[in-house]
Parts: structure tokens; sequence; C-alpha cells
DNA sequence: TATATCACTATACTTTTGTATAGTTCAATA
DNA sequence: TATTGAACTATACAAAAGTATAGTGATATA
């Protein structure tokens, strides 16, 4: 009952508490990092196929995107030895966990938008 | 019990899904706006006493932070007319349940930190 | 009259992030 | 041999975000 977590900590120490939140917002800032998890989130998909689902992003953007999310160990990439090539992106365990974080931001913006409206 | 809400709609709709995430990514986005909120977690504080603990933020994008963090309804900001003058920030509802998003962050970033380094 | 305090604002940068457009590599087919 | 398709990469540029440094306006006190 008085063990104190690794969590507990954190919340308490304001500088490492912010630290550990933008550590998690770096892992979704960019400008196609949501669409690109959206996407993922109904199966794996090729470079391709992104490139049509997430709207009108360049080859250049989309290669540096996933190239983050794989580092951040948010994507699997995976190259099948065929021709021509085939390359293969899904989420891993991370990357489907992070929907939790997500629904929460969801729900607090569409109450957020229910305060600011409700008081005009 | 087959109501169905307007978060369970956005839940479901990829597109809108990812814009109400964003809303909320715009608020909290920008190198200093989680300082200050975190800072204003304390108590009220004046311009002067921001930039002492927010860290080494110039004044002017103290005011710039500010003034956006107002807009978006997540401060309040109150002018006293005494001299020189004072002027106090604070955080508003919407500013203090932002809380509980960045409290599902701070989670999700130290579990997420876990899996990955759990597997070297 | 000069100086000090507070809460900024102005101007001119530098850095980071994103866009546009074209080109590369590989092997298989026409 | 030329073309195709997939998955990128290269180069140059534009826009957004952030920094550095100095200055403003109001008023009260020395």
């Amino acid at each position: 009952m008085t063990e104190v977590t690794e969590l507990d900590r954190v919340k308490n120490c304001s500088g490492e508490y912010v630290l550990a939140v933008n550590d998690t917002l770096s892992v979704i800032s960019g400008k196609w990092k949501l669409p690109i998890i959206g996407s993922l989130l109904f199966g794996k998909k090729r470079h391709k196929d992104l490139q049509s689902s997430v709207g009108k992003i360049t080859p250049r953007m989309l290669s540096k995107e996933l190239k983050e999310l794989e580092l951040n160990g948010i994507i699997k990439r995976t190259v099948y030895d065929t021709t021509p090539v085939r390359v293969e992106y899904e989420l891993t365990e991370s990357g489907f966990s992070i929907r939790s974080v997500l629904d929460v931001m969801v729900e607090w913006g569409l109450e957020h938008r229910e305060r600011v409206m409700g008081s005009n």
C-alpha cells in the first residue's frame, strides 16, 4: 500500500513529468504521424497503399515519417524477397497501445469544445 | 444501451478521429506550452514569475504562448489596475482538466520505454 | 528630472519542418 | 533492348517555429 511506483514519482516531479509527456508527444508529432498510425490501425500496409490512403503526402515525407515511427518502436517494417520488392508496415504492440492515449485525447477534445461552445 | 454518442461516432470514423486528436494536440504543441501549464498547475502566476519558473524562455515566446493558450481557453488572463501594472495567469477548468490527458501520456510513455528497453 | 519596475512589442535573424519535382535501383517481363 | 513497378533517395526550395537583442509606455519613487 505504501509502495511508490515510478509513475507516482514522475507525476509528482514537474520536471520529469514534462519530459515524460514530451517523450509521448514526440512520437505522434509531425504532420503525417497520426494519419499513418490511423491507417495502420486497420491492418498492415505497403508503401504505395499508405501513399494513397494517407492523403497527399510525398514519398519523401512518407519515408521520413515511417523511419521515425520505426525508430520509435511504433511500427515494424518487413521486406519480402519478391520482384518488385514488397515492403510492409504494421503497428507494434506499442503502436496499437497508443490508441488508448489517442482515445483520451479525442474525449478531452470533444469535452473541451463543449465547454468553450457552451459559454458563448 | 443502444445510444450512439458523439464519442462513439468519432471513434469509428478515422478522418474525424484524427481531426479531434489534432485539436487536442494543437493545444499542447509548441516548445513551451507544457512547461507553462505545468507551472500554472501549482497556482496563478505573473508574467515575470513564469519567466523565471519556465526556464530560459524569451518574453516574446512567453507572450506568444500565453496568448495562444488564452485563445484556446486553457488559461485566463487578469489585469490589475496597480502601478506597475500586474497581470496574472491561471488555468481554466479546461486547463486543469487537460491534466488527465497528460497523465495518460506519462503512463504510456513509461510503459513504452519499458517495452522498448525490455527487448534489447 | 532621472531611474526603476512591469508587461510586454519590434526587428532581424536561425533552425526546423514540410513541399515540389525529378532521379535511382532492382529484376521481370514485352 | 526498352519498359515497367515498387520503394525509395536527391536536390532545391518555402513556410513555420523559435531565438537574440533591444526598445516602448505607463507610473511611481529618489
